[in-house]
Formats: C-alpha cells, structure tokens, sequence
DNA sequence: CTAGGTGTTCGAGCGCACTCTAAGTCAAGG
DNA sequence: CCTTGACTTAGAGTGCGCTCGAACACCTAG
C-alpha cells in the first residue's frame, strides 16, 4: 500500500533510518510485493510515532528495542512493557526537574549580564564597585 | 594547589577528560608545576560546573566552546554570551515543553496497561469488547 | 525502447563525546 | 635504592545512532 519513500515522507524518518530499525529490530520485517520492494500498511506509522516519542524522551534504541520484542510476543507481556514505559517515565520527569533546576540558574546568570548592561547604558564613568564584584565572582 | 587526580575527583570529570577538555580549548590550558604536570586552582571548580550544566541541559560541545572563547575574550563579549545563553535557554524550554507534552502521552499508555491489567484481576471470563478495542486501536 | 526515478543489499563511513593504551617521567615511602 | 602510584604525551579505539556509496533491479512516462 506504500513503499518505503512514502513512508519515509509521513514518518519524518529517512528511508535510510527506516530499513536501519527493520534491521535492528525496532520495526517488524516489511512485507515485500512483487519485485521485492517493502510495502507497508499505515498502521506503522502509529509505531514510528510511539518510537519517535521514546526516542526525544531520552531512551536508548536498546531498550526501545526490548518494549519492541515484549510487544511481539502479545498480550502476555504487558504487565513488563507497562514497567518498562513506568521505569521510563520516572527517567523523564526525574530529567525534566533537572533542566527545570538548571533553567533557574541560566537566567541567574543571563539576568547578571542584563545588569552589566544597565550599568553601561547608565553610567558612562564611575562604575558601581559592589556590583561589579558580584558579578566578577558569578563568572 | 591541585593536581588533575584530585580535580578530577572533586568536579566529577575523569582525568581523561579533563586533559581532553582542555585540548579542545573548554578549559584553560593548566599551569604545570616544575616536573610538567597540571596544577589546578580551585576557581577552575565553578566554571567546570557551569560547563555540566549547559551540557546537561544538551549544549554541544561546539556552543559551549564558543562561549568559551568569548569569556576570554573579556568583558566585550558580554552582550554576545548573554545572547548565546538566551537563546540556549529558549531551546530548554522548548525541549522541557516537548517532554511534557510526551510524557503526557506516556502517562496515557502507562494507565492503558493498568486497564488491561484490572480486567484480569477483576474477570476471568468475558473480556469487555469496547475497552479492548480501545487499547488495540493505541497500541 | 530508453531514461529517470525509486527501490534493493551489503558494508563502509561519519559525528559526537569521550575513553583508553603505550611508553615514559617523577616524587615519596619503606 | 627501588617500588608504587600519579602524572605526562600522542594517538588509537569505543559506543551510539545513523548516513551514505556502490552496484544493481524494476516500473513508468515520453
């Protein structure tokens, strides 16, 4: 139903990457038509999405491929896909508090160059002594 | 004052990468000491650590060396870095946003695997066809 | 019927950020 | 004096996740 530049098109990913994950294992085996080309359903595209999204949240291709196995062996394993996905989630939120935390201290220090300008915008000669240690010591 | 082994150890880098930081120009070429080997002052401490958090917040090492490179480069330079760190920040927030809205979805997934799970502790003989349906249709 | 576009496989190559090996120097303790 | 351990250099190797090249097959439009 499409091949592989199609899918390529839709998924965002390169053919290149996509035939890479078959080989790996993070996508099933295409069906092939006739002359051997790959022809897949759109029903992949689901999977590339749920993939891309485990991806940018930070989970190594050998894991993804782990919750890929789990999930063709069917129902019987959700119970460890569902502790792959909670074990990954703790991950991301523990990651994001972490960006959160050092988003704070960017701006502390963008908010130190902000005031370096304001004491050049408004004081072409005597320079505010404390002001300026501070920010020597912020460096 | 501090040789690398100790440095090392105290900022959380290994030795090798600290030799290898300072060949790429990320830190300062070290004093050495009369026999050769680099000799540390504990300020190089805070700009380690400075370093940890753009990299932890997904600057490549690219950026940050030309962040490097307008430190030392004095004062001039203090409107371009405070515009680089801006605009590395709006990229945070961007990719925290980006998180969040993923993890959204996989709180989604997570809680449709407890679903799965509560029909079997709950029921051992007729399975609800809608709900079933539901969870094949996000798998 | 032929040119262009898209596909195939296999294996090599790349960019990033380290990480380690080898061979050697040096200072301090037993 | 000699060993131990931390250091030095240059350069090779690693792991991850792609990305591409070469050589060839196939379909479609002009």
């Amino acid at each position: 139903m499409m091949k592989i530049g199609e899918l390529a098109r839709r998924s965002g990913l390169t053919a290149y990457t996509i035939r890479y994950y078959e080989q790996i294992g993070l996508l099933p085996v295409a069906d092939k038509d006739a002359s051997g080309q790959r022809d897949y359903d759109a029903s992949i595209l689901t999977w590339i999405e749920f993939l891309g999204r485990l991806k940018s949240t930070g989970m190594p291709i050998r894991e993804m491929l782990r919750y890929a196995r789990l999930r063709q062996q069917g129902e019987a394993s959700e119970a460890e896909r569902r502790l792959l996905l909670e074990r990954h989630r703790d991950k991301v939120l523990a990651n994001v508090a972490d960006l959160q935390a050092n988003l704070l201290v960017l701006d502390a220090k963008i908010s130190g160059y902000a005031d370096a300008e304001q004491r050049i915008e408004t004081n072409g000669q005597q320079q505010r002594k404390p002001l300026r240690a501070r920010h020597a010591r912020t460096l």
